[in-house]
DNA sequence: GTCTATAACCTGATAGAC
DNA sequence: GTCTATCAGGTTATAGAC
């Protein structure tokens, strides 16, 4: 139920913030009462802390996934891009995104979780380029132009930006 | 009152989003009480349209005068990323980014005056790019990396992305 | 225009039964 | 683990006096 809890709780952040997201709200869509979900979290920073560890978790398997599938780097960028454009598929932001533009209301821990996705998002991306013997210092920008992107991309509707994003990145890395 | 009021609501919009707008902090902050603060507002939609509007015009206001004071085209983009790194000196983020990271919960008024202002946006880019003698079609990616830099250096406290967007648009337009 | 007072509702959080 | 019941506090919004 838990885990129930904490996915519930990152589609909603994803979709609509973290004021989305209730007890009352977040124990009805898992079937249970607000006071159980307080059962299985200490407090409400609590839930965006563990909700925050998990995404980052969960994002960067699958950034492994990708490591393991693909062996050329430039591809790997563009899987990275894919990642972002599922995402925005089912109208939904980067979670971590979602907590940068929240981020002076976040206790310190998920705030500490939220810089330390970026900062692992960007050495990721500097390592691809590398391997593809691109400039590595072109990661910071990389990554904040998909965040840009994603958060703009969603007023239209349709993911042109982070298709830019995509062309940007072969002439980047071939 | 009202323009005071509508000021202070999109300093606090930009520095902790919508949720952090009440009627009563908003009264407090301009020495008056909540009741009086919904005299001048239709309701709390009301006010976000006020404000989305009120930064729109702003903001193309402070682009018109960078335009008439300044004659290189790739100089006025520089001076655009002045702009960001200005509200980011202020820990604050760009208005319609906020509320683009709200969009699902805004009303249809406000959202269209989010989409117009990235709009607007990207045509302003993409003029100057095209007197600079630069491609157009990247005014889209700009903008991108503008807000998703803005959005993530506030994590770190200083503007080490805006400036990789700074040096970048050198690149680009001479 | 601003105030007091109040309504109706939502929020996180707790106590205690099962 | 989940429930009912409840609380204190915050939220938008309205009525009516000044």
């Amino acid at each position: 139920m838990k885990e129930k809890l904490i996915n519930i709780a990152i589609d909603t952040v994803q979709r609509a913030g973290i004021h989305a997201v209730t007890m009352r709200e977040l124990g009805s869509s898992a079937g249970i009462k607000s006071s159980s979900v307080m059962y299985h979290f200490e407090n409400k920073n609590g839930l965006l802390q563990e909700i925050s560890n998990s995404y980052l978790q969960l994002f960067f398997e699958r950034l492994g996934e990708i490591k393991t599938k693909i062996d050329n780097p430039a591809e790997r960028l563009q899987a990275l891009v894919g990642l972002f454009e599922e995402g925005l598929d089912e109208e939904k932001l980067c979670l971590c995104g979602m907590l940068a533009a929240e981020f002076v209301n976040l206790d310190n821990s998920t705030q500490a979780t939220t810089r330390l996705f970026f900062t692992r998002l960007e050495e990721w991306v500097a390592t691809q380029l590398l391997d593809a013997e691109a400039n590595p210092e072109a990661a910071p920008l990389i990554v904040s132009s998909l965040e840009g992107a994603m958060l703009l991309d969603r007023l239209d509707n349709e993911s042109v930006r982070l298709k830019n994003v995509r062309e940007w990145l072969i002439t980047l890395s071939g």
